[in-house]
DNA sequence: ATTTCATCCTGGAGGC
DNA sequence: TGCCTCCAGGATGAAA
């Protein structure tokens, strides 16, 4: 489940291998991926990539950001295991859930994998790389709210002004964009907030200790590789590092790291959430 | 308008 | 063993 940590690092090994090769041949393999305007036209759009080379790897929140020349772009939504591979043998290594396969003129390949089919890929013209939410929205992609690690305190604060579970806003991403189910465990156990509990409730001094948690908690897994539960790897097809540093995140039935408490597994906003009962008061 | 809920999809887990 | 059912989970669009 990428969430924006594994993509942050997906974007960083995409970058430093594929900006600057030039692309030979798109392949769609699962073509009911395909969105945005020029859906019906995805082959020309595709057959339009062919000769260009790719300029930049960009990511907003979890969506992951191919921008070529001529300012094509290639928004990838991951889904649930959405993931890029720079599988070494090429074509002789096609995996059994590839979706799209980018060939490049040195005869190296990218290869879009995706068990699940709930990844989507948008296509997309005149994406200004440094402000890309225009373009986005203009394609028909759902507005984002700020980063996580860029939103202000004062910002947060307004997002919070609702009776939903807390857990709901930070899930919520056109109000805070790039936490997913495990970041926002781990957030509100570091914040000792509980999920369930109603957002406007929260004081001013829960709010600010609750926005650092968030960004501390994304930074240490950025750094850590990211988290890897069934299916997430980078695109060298390594696991992340986070997962034992998780402090809640399926750990239902263990003792908590802070307190010793048991921890609980309970539903969420519709979602499996992951608590102590004794660090996370309602 | 706001919030909840079903849907998509597949592999793995658990029941019998 | 093997078949069956159920479930997770991000985003979306319909329903309440």
């Amino acid at each position: 489940m990428p969430e924006m940590p594994e993509v942050e690092n997906m974007a960083l090994g995409l970058r430093a291998v594929i900006v600057g090769k030039r692309i030979g041949e798109v392949r769609v393999v699962t073509r009911a991926m395909i969105r945005g305007p020029h859906r019906r036209q995805w082959r020309r759009f595709l057959g339009e990539l062919a000769g260009r080379r790719i300029e930049r790897v960009a990511r907003r929140a979890k969506r992951l950001i191919l921008v070529t020349e001529a300012d094509l772009a290639l928004v990838f939504q991951l889904g649930m295991t959405g993931k890029f591979l720079l599988p070494p043998g090429g074509a002789a290594s096609q995996h059994k859930h590839t979706r799209l396969v980018m060939a490049f003129g040195d005869g190296t390949e990218l290869h879009f994998v995706d068990m699940r089919r709930f990844g989507r890929l948008w296509c997309l013209r005149d994406l200004d790389a440094d402000d890309p939410d225009a373009a986005l929205e203009a394609a028909g992609m759902t507005p984002l709210g700020p980063e996580a690690l860029r939103i202000r305190r004062q910002v947060f604060g307004e997002a919070l002004r609702t009776q939903r579970p807390v857990k709901a806003l930070l899930l919520d991403q056109t109000r805070i964009a790039g936490l997913g189910n495990i970041y926002a465990d781990e957030s509100l156990w570091a914040a000792g907030v509980h999920p369930a509990r109603a957002a406007a409730t929260l004081d001013g001094e829960q709010a600010g200790v609750l926005l650092r948690q968030i960004k501390n908690v994304l930074r240490r897994a950025i750094r850590a590789g990211g988290t890897t539960f069934s299916d997430f790897r980078n695109a060298y097809g390594d696991m992340g590092r986070f997962r034992r540093r998780l402090k809640v995140y399926q750990r239902h039935g263990e003792p908590c790291k802070r307190c010793g408490a048991t921890i609980e597994r309970l539903v969420v906003a519709g979602r499996g959430t992951h608590v102590c009962p004794r660090c996370q008061r309602l």
